[in-house]
DNA sequence: TGAAGTATGTGATATTAATCACATTTGAAC
DNA sequence: GTTCAAATGTGATTAATATCACATACTTCA
C-alpha cells in the first residue's frame, strides 16, 4: 500500500472512506516538514489546506494584549485545528511545531467534495469537531475558571499524559513559559508549582523530561482545586 | 405556508432543504410550551431530539464543584446546543426555560438522514458548529482568562446585546448571580461593576431593563482591561 | 396585608496569585 | 571553551478579587 494512504488511514476519519475518495486526497495533497519552532500556519492566512499531522507535535494558539495564549497541543495522526478550518474563511490561530514535523496538506475543496459526496464522512468530521468542543468546553471554561492555579496544572499534564503524548513518561515539549500560557498561570508560579509536585514525589522532572508518577494525586488536586 | 415550516425557515441551516426535506422534519417534530423557569434539558439525558427554539431565551448550563456555569444564552430562531448533541451519546449540559418558552423537538435520527442525504445540509451544520466554537473559544479562553472583571462583564453586555437580544436596549433575563456564573465574577462585584458603568453614565439600568448607551466605552474597559 | 424567602447593595477584610527583583542554570553561537 | 541570551528558580511585595457581614429591597403567596 502506499505510504500515505498507510498513514492517513490511522485516522478515524479517513479510515472508512472508499478507495477513489482516499485517491482523491492523495491527489490533492503535499507532504512537507517543518523543523522544531516554525511557523505552519499564521492567524489570518486564507484556508487553502487542512493539516494532517504524521510525525512531531504542534501547538495551537493565539495571541490577545500580546499575550500567546495557547490553545492545544497535538500530536501524530491527528488534525490539528479541523475544527476552526472547515467552513471558515480566514485562519483563527496560529498553528506551530514544537518539533521536528511532516505534515500532509490536503486541499480543502477535497474536504468539501466529500463533505457533500459521503454522508458517514460528514459524520465523523462533526463528531471530531464535538470532541474539540467538548474538551475546550471542559478544560477552558470549567477548570481555567473553577480551579485555582495547583489544579489548573495538574489537569493540564493529566491531559498532556493522557491526550497528548499518550503516556506518563514523556518529553515536555513545552517551557515553563508555554505552560503558563496554556493553564492562565504565571511563568514564575508554574515552577513553583511544579517543585512542590516534585517534592512530593507526584511526578518526577529531569529537565525538560517529565514522568507522571501518581496521576490520582493529580487528580485531587484538581478536584480540592 | 404551514406555520411550522414558516418558523424552521428562519434558520439558515433549514431555509435551503428541499420541500420533502423539511417534511420529513415536520413529521418527526413536536412542538412544545415551557414556563420560565423550567428545565428543558438535564445533563446526562439521552439526546433523544434537538431543539429549536421558537420564541423566548434559554440558558445553557453545566455544574462543577455545586457551581452552576453558564456557557451562553440562545434566543428565538435558534437550535440552542445544536453543537453538543449531534454525534454524542448523553446531553453535556442543562438547558433551561429565562422565559416562557416555545420549542420544536425534532427527532435526532432526522437530522442523521438528512446529514447523509444532503451535503449542504453537513455542510451548515458545521458551519453553524464552528460559530459556536470560535465564539466560545474568543468569548471564554480569551476573555474569562485574559480580561479583568469590568472588562468580562463589558464584553458580557455587549455580547448579550448584539447577540442574544440583538438590541442595545432589553430586558436582562439574568439575575446579578446568573451573570456572575456567565463570566465568573462574584455576585457582589457584579454588582458593583454594574453600578459603576451606571454611575458613569455607559449603560442604564431600570430594575431588570438594561440600555446599553455607549458601546464604545464599554469596548473600551473591555480593551483596557 | 403581612411574613418569609430571595435578590440586591455596600463597606471591611482575607486570600490568591501576579508582579518584582534578582540569582542560577542552560543552551546556542562563535 | 567562552560569551551572551534565554530559561528557570525563589523569596518578598503588591494588586486584584473573593469572601464576609450585614442592610435593604423586592417577590410570592397565604
Amino acid at each position: 500500500m502506499n505510504e500515505n494512504v498507510r498513514l492517513l488511514k490511522k485516522s478515524a476519519i479517513i479510515e472508512g472512506l472508499k478507495e477513489e475518495e482516499i485517491e482523491l486526497i492523495l491527489n490533492s495533497m503535499t507532504k512537507i516538514m517543518y523543523r522544531k519552532g516554525e511557523g505552519i500556519v499564521k492567524k489570518g492566512e486564507f484556508v487553502t489546506h487542512i493539516l494532517f499531522l504524521v510525525k512531531g507535535y504542534v501547538k495551537i494558539s493565539t495571541d490577545y494584549k500580546d499575550k500567546q495564549v495557547i490553545i492545544n497541543i497535538c500530536g501524530p495522526s491527528t488534525f490539528p485545528g479541523l475544527s476552526s478550518m472547515i467552513g471558515i474563511q480566514n485562519h483563527a490561530f496560529d498553528i506551530g511545531a514544537l518539533d521536528d514535523c511532516v505534515v500532509l496538506l490536503i486541499d480543502i475543496k477535497t474536504i468539501f467534495e466529500l463533505i457533500y459526496r459521503e454522508g458517514s464522512f460528514s459524520q465523523k468530521i462533526i463528531d471530531n469537531m464535538n470532541i474539540s468542543f467538548q474538551h475546550y468546553l471542559n478544560h477552558n471554561i470549567v477548570s481555567l475558571t473553577k480551579n485555582n492555579i495547583h489544579g489548573r496544572l495538574a489537569m493540564l499534564l493529566l491531559h498532556l499524559g493522557s491526550h497528548v503524548f499518550c503516556s506518563n513518561n514523556f518529553d515536555l515539549l513545552l517551557s515553563r513559559k508555554e505552560l503558563s500560557q496554556f493553564c492562565n498561570i504565571s511563568r514564575e508560579n508554574v515552577t513553583k508549582i511544579l517543585s512542590v509536585f516534585n517534592k512530593e514525589g507526584i511526578i518526577k522532572l529531569n529537565g525538560k523530561h517529565l514522568q507522571i508518577i501518581h496521576p490520582d494525586q493529580l487528580r485531587h488536586y484538581a478536584e480540592i482545586g
